[in-house]
RNA sequence: GGGCCUAUAGCUCAGCUUGGUUAGAGCGCGCCCCUGAUAAGGGCGAGGUCGGUAGUUCGACUCUACCUAGGCCCA
């Protein structure tokens, strides 16, 4: 340049930023983009491939259901597990993640049959079955998709599905070991059931509806009241319950009391039970217990007139007491204690009949009480109840009722509305009734006390309370019921006798099958004949005969996805058994940690992960769950449209999973806003390294700024205290930690004061270097230390940073020299910077008060202070004041001067700042003032600085 | 009804484990500056008494009990 630029153009000397990182993230396309290129350089396996000195890392992918679209509950785990499985693979760990389905079970079954209509009567199990798997593998596709858009990078080529004949087998071959070391019996279960169609039916299959039943209230007679002192001298007493269902009495085994309510025998003075209390001619007295808080309820709603209590006996005193049989002849019922019951209705006695309630069912159990159904699939009384055998039940209440009311125990008989359970298909009331059921023992072999010492001893439950969740629940869960009444899951190979009727689930029969199924599938158990499954020589345990029937039942679904350890971690050879970690919602502490943990202590003694990490669940912006009738409901579908995946995941990581997780368009919009300034400071980075080669261009560390050291020093902090957040899964650490990080060290201090180095010092000159070097390990670290969060951006800024490697997560986790911590330097830096607040706090002063100056290049400002500290601290900097203040001129004082400019209190009251206009002229460069703008002959409208670059550098 | 959990500025989070300065940060908001990070950048400022109540204590956001609201899982 051989002539002097004009004004505009000395623009031209200066070095501005300039990147190819744009400003607006335009994320939906790009990331599409990026997706595109990943897959073009197969990115996953250059991933596989690279080097992992620090072994391997297992994270085992808890398998979604297939079926509909994903969720942002879906989104928020799947892109959880992507954080740690990316940061496992940036701290140099082999962490291969193998997605999974879960693809059996009741949903899709219901589904697939309701889609059918009826159709469906007229196809065979197996014709479903091909349907059911056909709508999971549709869905299982569609969310693949959708989980890849997220940026979760995986074997998404080789997912593992339930329903994969090898996974099959596996689950098969589980139950095979569990049957073999004694796991399993079949026993009976309360279950919900359509007499009309002779079905079990699930809870998603009831529907409830209002009818009108018979409301009665029943005494049951004390046996040798005499023989107690909690009846001794009662007049005839008898325990009164109440219930809806008279038709389950024949049923009845026992009466629950609640073991702490009060009890009371009311004197009751017409003890009639046809309700007619007018024309009583007996006048005898009874003594009736109920529950003390239900006298005046159950005296009013059973018209009862004047009572009065004569006893209070407490519950535990009636326990075990016998009780004559309201309606089978010579048989008795026993007083048991349970806390199911309530005092919401009735009298605090409860009729209990295992057959036919669940919670009846438990109660019994523990008192050793048989289980007796005196009903028939189609709801016909057996011979277990011969006063009305062949009845069915719903035509037996009137007879049972004039029954009960002949042997003068009824008390009150009344019309009774209220919502009952009806089956989904037919509509007509359904029934509780036990039916015989596949169980896993969950006491045998002390499984329960060897899983509770796992949880406790060699599992870290993250958060901690995860522990006394899953431990609560395993040390209070009753046996597992295995079997369903269904045809979409994997058949338990069991077969019943047909001389004897012997069930016999037996270990060499799970065996063939499991052979079977590995090459065809589960749809052998459907396809072939009994014999093919049957070794030679087998026999009925108990009688020896040789013929036999396939059951048609199949296992829950929990048991699938809870042998997944077996079927995937042990079986693929990229992965193994115990995983490192299970990631899933705090819902899997019942489900999959559950049932993963049962199974692998049962069959492997040990269990089949080392940690469990749980987030939440999504919820809406008031903390509110998120449902289609609320509409309050976040698709992730439509924030990646809008925002984009990357702030979908920066959401992700901003949230504390400790508890639920809320969503919202204002918590989108704010996550959105950091997501620009983290982006934009990265962008800016990016521009002052336009022209850096780190190769040849780096500044040795000895001749950086003492500003540049501080930033060094800042980011090896930020590196160590964000390592340390990964660490320990607080990933809304990284973000509280990284955002500010940008905004108030590098945009409002470092990178700002800054600019006059860098745009104006002369593009290879050292000090500009040496501001660049500082940049470029800023921006090497933040962009690897974000990566695993915002794979997208990260990608594409680090192409830009480093065109030589393929993708930033091939590199590692940012490891800073430990000559960059200098927590001397950064002390003092604290307290410079502190002045340097006070002085922008006068400068504001100015600019507003005063309308002295504009930008802050236009002022002059004098520090006055006798503090011997604080000048120890300013002085050797005082050549580097101006820029710290990004003022044209700074200097320090003794004394205040004259009250000519703004004043303002600085360091307490230990020293002042005062701010002038700036002497000289301004520099058409650097657009600083300075006197010596003018002096010079070749550059007059320059500073000394600007003229000395344009004649060394242009 | 039971088990586990949550409740700090409009939003996201600190602080509370070891009770004791004017409860912090960023965002957003208001005002101002800049126009050489520009659908950017900088500065200043206003916002919480810590879900409620009652206790323990000289003193509680921090400990205890209860209540309310909300979440998950059971019943």
């Amino acid at each position: 340049m051989t002539t002097e630029p004009d004004k505009t153009d000395y623009k031209n000397t200066l070095c501005l930023p300039q990147t190819a990182f744009p400003m607006k993230a335009n994320l939906y396309q790009r990331e599409t983009e990026i997706l595109r290129r990943w897959h073009e350089i197969s990115l996953d396996q250059l991933i596989a491939r690279k080097p992992s000195g620090n072994g391997t890392y297992i994270l085992h992918d808890g398998p979604p259901y297939a079926n509909g679209h994903i969720h942002v509950g879906h989104a928020l785990n799947k892109i959880l597990k992507d954080i740690v499985v990316r940061h496992r693979t940036m701290l140099d760990y082999h962490s291969p993640y193998v997605p999974g389905w879960d693809c059996h079970g009741l949903p899709i079954e219901q589904k697939v049959t309701s889609e059918l209509g009826p159709k469906k009567a007229s196809m065979t199990p197996l014709e479903i079955r091909r349907l059911c798997e056909q709508y999971a593998r549709k869905w299982m596709k569609v969310q693949s998709e959708e989980f890849q858009r997220l940026g979760v990078g995986g074997m998404w080529d080789k997912p593992y599905l339930t329903i994969d004949p090898r996974v099959e087998a596996s689950i098969v071959r589980a139950l095979g070991e569990l049957t073999a070391r004694g796991y399993i019996y079949k026993g009976l279960k309360p279950v919900y059931w359509c007499v009309n169609c002779q079905t079990a039916l699930a809870e998603a299959e009831i529907e409830y509806e209002n009818c009108v039943s018979p409301s009665i209230y029943v005494k049951f007679p004390v046996c040798e009241p005499e023989s107690r002192a909690a009846t001794a001298g009662l007049l005839n007493p008898g325990i009164v319950i109440w219930t809806t269902t008279p038709w389950t009495l024949p049923a009845n085994l026992a009466v629950s009391l609640h073991p702490d309510f009060k009890y009371v025998a009311i004197r009751v003075k017409t003890p009639r039970s046809s309700g007619d209390f007018q024309s009583d001619a007996k006048g005898d007295a009874e003594d009736w217990i109920v529950a003390k808080d239900l006298v005046d309820a159950f005296v009013k709603d059973a018209d009862l007139g004047d009572t009065e209590i004569v006893r209070e006996i407490s519950a535990r005193d009636l326990e075990h007491m016998q009780l004559e049989h309201p309606v089978q002849p010579g048989r008795t019922s026993v007083v048991v204690l349970g806390t199911h019951v309530t005092l919401d209705q009735g009298t605090g006695a409860v009729h209990t009949a295992p057959g036919h309630g669940i919670e009846d069912f438990i109660v019994c159990q523990e008192y050793g009480l048989p289980t007796i159904v005196p009903v028939d699939a189609a709801g016909r009384f057996t011979s277990e109840f011969q006063l009305m055998e062949g009845m069915l039940v719903w035509e037996a209440n009137g007879p049972i009722v004039r029954y009960l009311d002949e042997k003068d125990i009824l008390i009150r008989h009344k019309p009774y509305e209220h919502s009952y359970p009806h089956c989904w298909r037919c509509h007509k009331p359904i029934i509780y009734r036990a039916t015989e059921q596949w169980f896993m023992n969950v006491d045998h072999d002390d499984l329960r006390k060897k899983s509770l010492a796992e949880i406790d001893a060699s599992i870290k439950w993250i958060p901690k309370w995860g522990h006394d969740r899953i431990y609560n629940m395993i040390a209070q869960r009753p046996d597992w019921c295995l079997s369903r009444q269904r045809v979409w899951g994997v058949p338990i190979p069991a077969v019943d006798c047909k001389a004897c009727g012997k069930a016999v689930l037996s270990p060499d029969v799970i065996a063939k099958f499991a052979a079977v199924v590995e090459s065809r599938g589960t749809n052998a158990w459907f396809e072939d004949e009994v014999e093919a499954f049957l070794p030679d020589e087998f026999k009925c345990p108990d009688c020896g005969a040789r013929e036999f029937d396939k059951e048609h039942n199949i296992l829950d679904v929990w048991f699938d996805s809870g042998s997944t350890h077996v079927g995937v971690l042990e079986s693929r050879p990229e992965l193994r058994s115990p995983a490192d970690m299970y990631l899933e919602g705090s819902d899997q502490h019942r489900g999959w940690f559950h049932s993963s943990l049962l199974i692998s202590m049962a069959i492997r003694g040990k269990p089949p992960y080392r940690e469990v990490l749980t987030h939440g669940f999504v919820l809406d912006g008031k903390g509110e769950a998120m449902s289609k009738s609320k509409g309050n409901v976040i698709a992730p579908q439509d924030v990646i449209k809008k925002y984009g995946a990357d702030v979908l995941r920066l959401w992700v990581a901003s949230q504390d999973h400790g508890d639920d997780d809320k969503v919202s368009n204002e918590i989108l919009e704010r996550v959105g806003e950091a997501y620009r300034r983290i982006r934009n400071t990265i962008r800016y980075l990016l521009g002052n390294l336009c022209d850096f080669n780190p190769a040849t261009d780096t500044v040795p560390y000895e001749e950086l700024t003492e500003i540049d050291r501080w930033a060094l020093h800042q980011l090896h902090e930020l590196v160590v205290n964000v390592a340390r957040a990964y660490d320990e899964y607080e990933y809304h650490k990284i973000v509280s930690l990284t955002h500010p990080f940008c905004v108030v060290r590098l945009s409002a201090v470092y990178l700002d004061v800054l600019k006059d180095r860098v745009y104006c010092s002369g593009a290879k000159s050292h000090p500009r270097r040496a501001a660049q070097t500082a940049q470029y390990e800023i921006a090497q670290a933040l962009l690897r230390m974000l990566a695993p969060i915002l794979v997208f951006t990260c990608d594409e800024a680090y192409q830009l940073l480093d065109a030589e490697t393929p993708s930033v997560h091939l590199r590692s986790y940012p490891q800073p020299p430990d000559r960059w911590r200098q927590p001397a330097l950064a002390a003092e830096w604290e307290r410079l910077l502190a002045v340097r607040a006070d002085v922008l706090g006068a400068l504001e002063d100015a600019r507003k008060e005063k309308k002295a100056i504009g930008q802050s290049l236009e002022a002059r400002v004098v520090i006055a202070t006798a503090d011997k500290t604080l000048m120890s601290l300013l002085t050797p900097r005082r050549d580097d004041l101006a820029d710290l203040f990004i003022t044209s001129q700074a200097e320090l004082a003794a004394e205040p001067p004259a009250e000519d400019g703004a004043i303002t209190r600085l360091q307490g009251e230990r020293a002042h700042v005062t701010v002038y206009h700036a002497t000289g002229s301004k520099c058409a460069r650097c657009w600083k003032f300075s006197p010596s703008v003018g002096g010079g002959l070749s550059h007059p409208a320059l500073c000394d600085r600007c003229a000395d670059v344009i004649r060394r550098h242009y």
